[in-house]
DNA sequence: TTATAAACTTGAGTCAATTCAATTCATATG
DNA sequence: CATATGAATTGAATTGACTCAAGTTTATAA
């Protein structure tokens, strides 16, 4: 078997996203060159290539991570939501946007929004988009289980209000991450104020 | 006076921003060289930069004249705007998208939107995003117009609203420009249906 | 144990965006 | 008309992402 051989490998790809991870944070994503990143990891410039096709999905890959652990933070809350439909919304989001920034900076997600969005195709581009996907059927499902207890009017087409949900949030995410002033709390209050509408029309 | 000069200044320009837009649109942004684009305009790359900040304010440059006159044409529609919300959201809404991809193809559209996040406090990156809160403003202008037409209910807010229709409809269309398979009409149809639930709830 | 193959790693080299010191040229001034 | 001024232009030089041919290391076979 190749025992050693795949331990190497995968200590190799802990220390490049380790280095990568720590750079990014704290010299920006732009400042910080490639060969820096393989020398941190101790590896050569070839290597670090071999891992991540280019600098853009080694960001992605670092925040994949980090939107994987909103989308389990997430599911445990669909497990058992609160029963107002405004509630339950607004806790799912909450959920989504206080773990933005514990592991990314703004700057981080600028860039890696920018990378799904040129380079769909490639490796980390697209899993970026299907973690976005991933996250939309995450709040169609938290209302389709509202409207089965009885909390969502009947008739009203669950996956649709689902994803306009999350469009609002997501494109209100991409202006908070782009606007270096506003914060959270503005973010969140904003959010509220423009679904306010939607979710009082289809409360039961 | 500077006659002359402004004169030359003023043909440099627009040299360049056409020579731009034809090699973008014919080899693809990536593939196109500011040395090329310099050589197209007869002038120095170093001439191209006393113009752009860097290669990507220049696409944005390009996509910015598009989204001015579909700013024009919407807003032509809101000065007489269908009586039926449904009608007239929708009214807007293809205005918007049908004049999308009549300069501009995708991979631009990818770019320019990635530049506009990546790099929000550039001349032309920000730039775009005023364009998109014009953008809008001028639906949140059509539901208030709407509801003082009594074709909105009273006492809902209509801006909320209108910025919810806007943000839908934006983060569908990066996702239409990501999907290189994904036609206009499919578009059209899922921002539709989606928006179905919100326009059947403030309709008066 | 040794040979061979397969899988990785390496870093010098390539390529294209971007910079900047030297130069040019339209305009203002004596 | 001659000269000064400084805004614009120029392109060689710099920089940093990315490639690829050559060299190593691990696994496997005889």
């Amino acid at each position: 078997m190749s025992g050693l051989r795949a331990k190497q490998k995968a200590d190799r790809d802990h220390r490049i996203l380790k280095a990568a991870t720590r750079l990014f944070r704290d010299q920006g994503y732009d400042r910080t060159k490639m060969e820096t990143i393989a020398a941190t990891a101790q590896v050569s410039i070839g290597t670090v290539y071999n891992y991540y096709q280019n600098k853009g999905d080694l960001l992605v890959a670092i925040v994949s991570m980090e939107v994987n652990e909103v989308l389990q933070a997430g599911a445990q809350l669909i497990e058992q939501p609160p029963d107002d439909v405004g509630e339950a919304v607004t806790a799912l989001i909450s959920i989504y946007l206080d773990h933005s920034l514990v592991y990314l900076n703004k700057e981080m997600w600028r860039h890696a929004m920018a990378i799904s969005i040129s380079q769909p195709d490639s490796p980390f581009g697209g899993r970026y988009s299907d973690l976005d996907a991933r996250l939309a059927e995450q709040v169609c499902d938290l209302i389709r289980r509202l409207q089965r207890h009885g909390r969502v009017k009947l008739g009203i087409d669950a996956t649709a209000v689902g994803e306009t949900i999350f469009n609002n949030t997501n494109m209100m995410f991409t202006i908070f991450v782009k606007t270096e002033s506003m914060s959270l709390p503005t973010l969140r209050a904003t959010i509220a104020r423009q679904l306010d509408p939607l979710l009082n029309a289809i409360a039961a």
